[in-house]
DNA sequence: GACATTTATCACCAGTCGGTGACATTGCAA
DNA sequence: TTGCAATGTCACCGACTGGTGATAAATGTC
């Protein structure tokens, strides 16, 4: 830690300098989100000139597409224990995901500010992210799904995207405010009661 | 650009400018978002000088409460048609209520608009006109329900917030990308599925 | 007519934003 | 050493924002 106990001005190193800002970029973005996402303030919290993201990122953009790059393989690793053991039911597939899911999505305020702030605000760099993020959703999805079969006469597509929908809102309005519809979500309890109301929504829905 | 001074320049009538910049207001927020809503671009689309509504209005944040009341009305009119006639049981409210607020809530861009922004920036202004909104809901909601009892061992809150928040989440995920999780929303047979969907999740978990 | 009040507009301030060119500093290589 | 490219800093631009005081224009009253 203190190999060099002089802090004086640091090594010029273009790879950390890089790595700060990106680091800096999703700090300011899971604590302020998209409003205060601009060059200004991610090199302010960065220390050092914003004329930096132009020269190593090409802007505000290359630099979403870096934190998309970062949160694709960060998503990655997070849903790996999700997958064990194989599901035997349809049911019991999506128990998995709505569960795991709640609990991941609580865990990453990052995640959560894009989720907010891509229907808030639907502009290219929000994209830029939510379209990493979606897409390895969607292929753990297809790989957990196999050969897994929904019951007859259930709209499983419909069901699906309703449940991911009162997932995603719920733990950000949650996370905002404590509270949604007034459902209180400030402490553990709380949020174990909602866990178990969406368990046994998930387990009624797939049972034809 | 500017068309040379209207021939006749409108009448002097401090009613009718307050009412033209309280409309250019609520434009400005359903098509814009709270992104675009300062004093610049409302007195703009309204046509007049920005310090009237200093003087009208007190500010930004009075502008927000005449939006709030302004709401709360409207929505106390939208209400009443889905009250009638009375529900028989609980699972017929709630299913009254959740196509109820999916239809309202996709018909009506301002309160999209105010559900986004309330998750990604809760910033005073949004949340003026939130709580006009939830207390208005909260109450027809009470009335409502009058004696109905959920089923036994049904946790009603719980279910209800994740079923709102269901709701929610894909009316303004949809009409902002015209698709939510792999869902289509675009055509009204896309929204008639997701409301067949919505009504068999509602009639499901409420029959215990 | 003249006058005061209301209504509306304008010019300007300080601050922030994204973006760019010029400059200073460091490290490496010949 | 000298020279050069990589790295980092700074000052500045134009555009926009919220906010305010002074001013112009219309209206109502005598």
């Amino acid at each position: 830690m203190t190999a060099k106990p002089a802090p004086e001005s640091r090594t010029r190193d273009r790879d950390a300098t890089a790595r700060a800002l990106l680091n800096a970029a999703k700090d300011v973005l899971a604590e302020e989100g998209f409003q205060s996402f601009g060059v200004n303030a991610i090199a302010r919290r960065a220390g050092c000139d914003k004329q930096l993201i132009y020269r190593y990122f090409g802007g505000l953009d290359g630099l979403a597409e870096a934190i998309g790059a970062d949160l694709a393989a960060e998503l990655t690793e997070l849903l790996k224990p999700l997958s064990t053991p194989a599901p035997r039911t349809y049911a019991e597939l999506m128990q998995r995901l709505a569960l795991g899911l709640l609990d991941l999505l609580r865990a990453n305020r990052l995640m959560q500010q894009i989720n907010a702030w891509e229907a808030a605000a639907p502009s290219p760099l929000v994209q830029t992210m939510s379209a990493a993020r979606s897409q390895r959703m969607a292929a753990w999805m297809h790989e957990m799904r196999g050969s897994l079969k929904p019951p007859e006469g259930v709209d499983a597509p419909a069901l699906n995207a309703l449940v991911i929908a009162a997932i995603q809102q719920i733990v950000v309005s949650g996370a905002a405010y404590g509270e949604f519809s007034g459902l209180p979500l400030k402490t553990e309890a709380h949020w174990a009661r909602a866990r178990e109301a969406l368990k046994v929504m998930v387990r009624t829905i797939y049972n034809a």
